[in-house]
DNA sequence: TTAATCTCCAACTGTTTGGTTGCTTTTGCG
DNA sequence: CGCAAAAGCAACCAAACAGTTGGAGATTAA
């Protein structure tokens, strides 16, 4: 089989994932990710440099993705709400994802590298919003954006949080996608409106 | 002085509030609890048993705080809203509680003690749920007090993770607090209509 | 005064963990 | 073939950490 290092790192970084989004930063052990992913725990460290460098590079691509994913289109409160129940079901989709932004708002939230990971991933995101609210400061915009995906990862991170109590799990999903964007329109209007 | 080894347990549990909301259990330091509550490390394993006891008696006060301090009564999906904004104005006041909530529900969600706090603290909230929404049956009545907690706890918990980007605070505060009243609204609405 | 309890102090133990090192095997390539 | 890079293997290290122990001082109740 030949050498093939772009395929060794991607195991790694799906290992890490998971292990980050089961323990968070502080619980998840290096070992155990090298471990599930198959390769040698060397391989980390000349990769990554350090179990800090492996989150940072599990949590971007997270971040990528999330904020590549979806279209934010449209014009008006009745797009943001769109937006948040696409939101809602791109993490139904993936459950450890949630949990990652959680224990990362958590754990690191005064992470300069986040912060800055984070204002490259919105930039994009705040400029759709500037359009899809015409009347909305970007301040503002920044602002929903950032409002709209909290709501949804915590309450996608923090959800299972009531599976021993909620019987019906579909109906309480749809119960709260419909919520989410019912808040997400109301929040967009309250802006629109100034 | 006399021995007060009530004011000792409540200094520990202040300190040890404080730590395992800054940094999760995982991340909490008993060394560092013990010196904050300016108390012997010993005193923890005396009064708690070990680290497991402490988080879960912080864990206990918390939530009895929370769920016997907000009311619930009224009737209609408005009072649910009140609720809510309730619960919001709760968490404003304890910035720590919130954070504490999130890091239990990603950290410790299968705990079968944690599930056992949280389901005698919740019965009485249920079961004003039902009486507020007397069409409700006892199952949505429960679905609806979680949903709305975790609502209103992981967008506190996790809020700071934007104040980066977020300029005016006050602001942004009271669009969410209205966010979260006009969705509780709706999912109790939602609910209501069966 | 005496016995029992509460507390502090400080050193210690055993384990876990992030990270490293030395050595060997495998693979690609000239 | 022979060399260099990629990967594995296993032992290792130093630090951190939860939890313990033994000794001594303070306080209260009998």
């Amino acid at each position: 089989m030949a050498w093939d290092t772009e395929a060794t790192r991607h195991k790694l970084l799906a290992a890490a994932t998971e292990e980050f989004a089961a323990h968070g930063y502080a619980g998840a052990r290096v070992d155990r990710i090298a471990a599930n992913a198959g390769v040698n725990k060397q391989r980390i460290y000349s990769y990554f440099g350090d179990k800090d460098g492996l989150f940072e590079a599990v949590l971007g691509d997270g971040l990528a993705e999330l904020f590549e994913t979806i279209p934010l289109d449209g014009e008006g409160p009745d797009a943001v709400a769109d937006h948040a129940a696409a939101m809602f079901d791109f993490f139904g989709e993936r459950p450890g994802l949630a949990r990652l932004l959680c224990w990362e708002g958590l754990e690191r939230a005064g992470s300069p590298a986040a912060a800055a990971l984070r204002a490259r991933g919105c930039g994009g995101k705040i400029e759709a919003m500037c359009r899809v609210l015409p009347g909305a400061s970007r301040q503002d915009a920044a602002d929903l954006v950032l409002s709209v995906t909290t709501l949804v990862v915590g309450w996608h991170g923090l959800s299972q949080l009531d599976v021993l109590m909620a019987g019906d799990l579909p109906r309480t999903h749809a119960l709260r996608r419909a919520s989410v964007a019912v808040a997400a329109r109301g929040m967009a209007e309250a802006v629109a409106r100034g």
